[in-house]
RNA sequence: GGCGAGGUAGCUCAGCUGGUUAGAGCGUGGGAUUCAUAACCCCAAGGUCGCGGGUUCAAGUCCCGCCCUCGCCA
């Protein structure tokens, strides 16, 4: 789907496998927007990325709905993982496969996989008692039995202690290995809080885990059975887990592993950071080097529920991305939501607040800006190039600039002040590398937001406008002029390239009005950068600098500003 | 109940090993300005740093107690 760059070290990066019975809401879209970020960042930083994700089919659910409205399970499983891919394409995610549990490629191996672990010994028969819910036909975890007076939840009928025979995975072999895999950060598990929530519920010991249970009578045949024994069918979490590995295990994919970073919400935080490394280990693979766990949206400030039926679903990010573009839909989850431990709000006015403030009225607007004066000064062409540095003494270009304010009668009240755009271009692009070890996508965004604060201010202070009237009564005046702009073009062209990751089209946008040659075909956001960001990112001498002679096109607003009084998209 | 995190400006949060007038972004109010999408830039509003004790020459920053919120518990 993507165009891979060639020669850079191996970043992987993946989603959870989406339950097929949903429908896709924010919660979805949000874990796949990190990792697209995430993978768009890798790319342009000239890693060689492979960004998965895809959906989880095998459940009882899944072919008890199918049943219900006469289809198969199969059929009901591709009408609804179709949904996910139109809900990621319509997100303009870039993911380079689409994994689906019911497909061979993944249920063969998979079951290798866990044919592995059993002639191994890692998983084997034992008793299972627990509590059962009969009118539920399932059985409870201790603490949700509690919880509800050992009733069923549903129905308040009494739970019955039931033993059965199942296959166990021997989680409690691995303890003191991975133990010291997440405290020592071989394996990472972000943030830093859900990192201790592991290890404080390490403490109270590890068991073994149950990964099958016995197929009932008139049990759909969906899924996959232990090997070995067709009367038990294997758990769907554990037969989901193994995607990551299925997905890449051919001889072109197998660089891929271990992965980079798994993304996903809280709630499956201790599947990946501690059952998945264990089995890992125990197949004789490398643990993830990141598990990442994201907390939830809540939406105007409430918690989403089916009761309150308030989950934002994919139908209204779409009537705000009509309204406001998809990349400012991407914008808002990418710079907003819950990459920490807390949950965070999608809330309307914060949303336009965010959108003026960050697109709109910054990087839309300095982009506008910059190129209106090239337009009106040099009819649109750019004129010098410029190292980016104003300063004194020999900053003859930042001095004409003060002379005009000068001589306009305007001087500067805050003193004699020097710029180092190509320092702070050199300084984001440090930040935005970060992104990758940290999982912290907003590092990008954010080294994009202050340099485009940066330059700003400079164009406040060196007032190419107030220059542009005085420049034939000032010495160089003319190419001071073209000096000041071109450098605040190529800060900007520089700063779209952190904008990049969360809002690929509007960036290639802008770079097509530019003339920037940074992707291999400028009509596709996706084919992929011609260079890593060290080269893209080169202030004026570089290759992919500006250049004299080039043609500045300003076009419409890049993000029309939003008008907060207007009633929320539906 | 057990374990853990945290309560700092209207909002979201920074504040490392204790030490000049407690910071940023957004929002709000005012000013300046016109190159720009009435945007940008500057300034301000005055937050008992959850509450009460204690240690110290000095405490959001350490100790004790209390209140509250939140997370995890296969």
């Amino acid at each position: 789907m993507t165009a891979h760059t060639p020669g850079g070290d191996p970043f992987y990066v993946t989603t959870p496998i989406y339950y097929v019975n949903d429908r896709p809401h924010i919660g979805h879209c949000y874990s796949t927007l990190v990792a697209d970020v995430a993978a768009r960042t890798a790319r342009l930083l000239g890693r060689d990325t492979f960004f998965l994700t895809g959906t989880d089919e095998h459940a009882e659910k899944v072919s008890r709905s199918a049943a219900e409205r006469g289809l198969s399970p199969q059929a009901w499983a591709d009408q609804n993982a179709a949904r996910f891919r139109e809900a990621f394409d319509f997100m303009r995610f870039s993911h380079d496969d689409f994994i689906r549990t019911s497909e061979d490629r993944h249920k063969t191996r998979a079951s290798a996989m866990i044919q592995q672990l059993l002639d191994q010994g890692d998983i084997e028969l034992g008793d299972y008692h627990g509590w059962y819910d009969p009118s539920q036909e399932e059985y409870l975890t201790e603490t949700t039995a509690k919880e509800h007076g050992y009733k069923s939840p549903v129905t308040g009928k009494p739970l019955e202690q039931r033993t059965e025979q199942n296959y166990f995975f021997r989680l409690d072999k691995y303890e003191p290995w991975l133990r010291e895999e997440i405290e020592s950060g071989a394996v990472r598990v972000l943030p830093e809080a859900r990192k201790n929530e592991v290890l404080g519920r390490m403490k109270d010991g590890l068991n073994k885990v149950p990964v099958s249970r016995r197929i009932k009578p008139g049990d759909a045949d969906w899924g996959i059975t232990m090997p070995g024994d067709p009367e038990h069918r294997v758990y769907v979490w554990i037969e989901a887990l193994c995607n990551y590995v299925t997905a890449i295990d051919t001889p072109e994919r197998a660089k891929y592993w271990p992965a980079s970073v798994h993304f996903m919400a809280k709630d499956i935080l201790w599947f990946h950071a501690v059952i998945w490394p264990a089995m890992l280990h125990a197949l004789g693979k490398e643990p993830p080097k990141v598990v990442y766990a994201h907390a939830y949206f809540i939406a105007e400030g409430r918690k989403m529920s089916k009761s309150l039926g308030n989950f934002i679903e994919i139908d209204q990010l779409r009537a705000y991305a009509a309204r406001y573009s998809v990349d400012a839909v991407r914008w808002y989850l990418a710079t907003q939501g819950p990459l920490g431990a807390t949950d965070a709000d999608w809330a309307y006015g914060r949303f336009v607040e965010v959108y003026n403030a960050d697109l709109a009225n910054g990087i839309g607007n300095a982009t506008s800006r910059v190129a209106q004066m090239i337009e009106k000064y040099f009819e649109g062409v750019l004129a010098d190039r410029c190292d980016g540095r104003f300063g004194f003494p020999d900053g003859k270009a930042l001095q004409a600039a003060l002379a005009a304010r000068e001589r306009a009668g305007n001087p500067p009240t805050d003193g004699a002040r020097t710029f180092e755009l190509a320092a702070s271009t050199d300084a984001a692009a440090r930040r935005a590398a970060g992104v990758l070890a940290s999982g912290q996508i907003d590092e990008s965004t954010a080294a994009g937001v202050t340099l485009v604060r940066e330059i700003d201010d400079f164009i406040t202070y060196a007032a190419p406008f107030t220059l542009a009237k005085h420049a034939e009564h000032i010495e160089h005046g003319q190419r001071a002029l073209g000096a000041i702009l071109y450098s605040c073009a190529e800060a900007l062209r520089i700063a779209s390239l952190f904008f990049y990751p969360a809002c690929p089209d509007k960036m290639a946008e802008l770079w097509r009005r530019w003339g920037c040659d940074h992707l291999h075909d400028p009509n596709d956001a996706d084919s992929g950068f011609k260079a890593p960001l060290a080269e893209l990112a080169e202030f004026g001498t570089g290759k992919f600098s500006l250049k004299p002679g080039q043609k500045i096109e300003k076009g419409d607003p890049l993000f029309m500003r939003g008008d907060p009084k207007l009633d929320a998209p539906a």
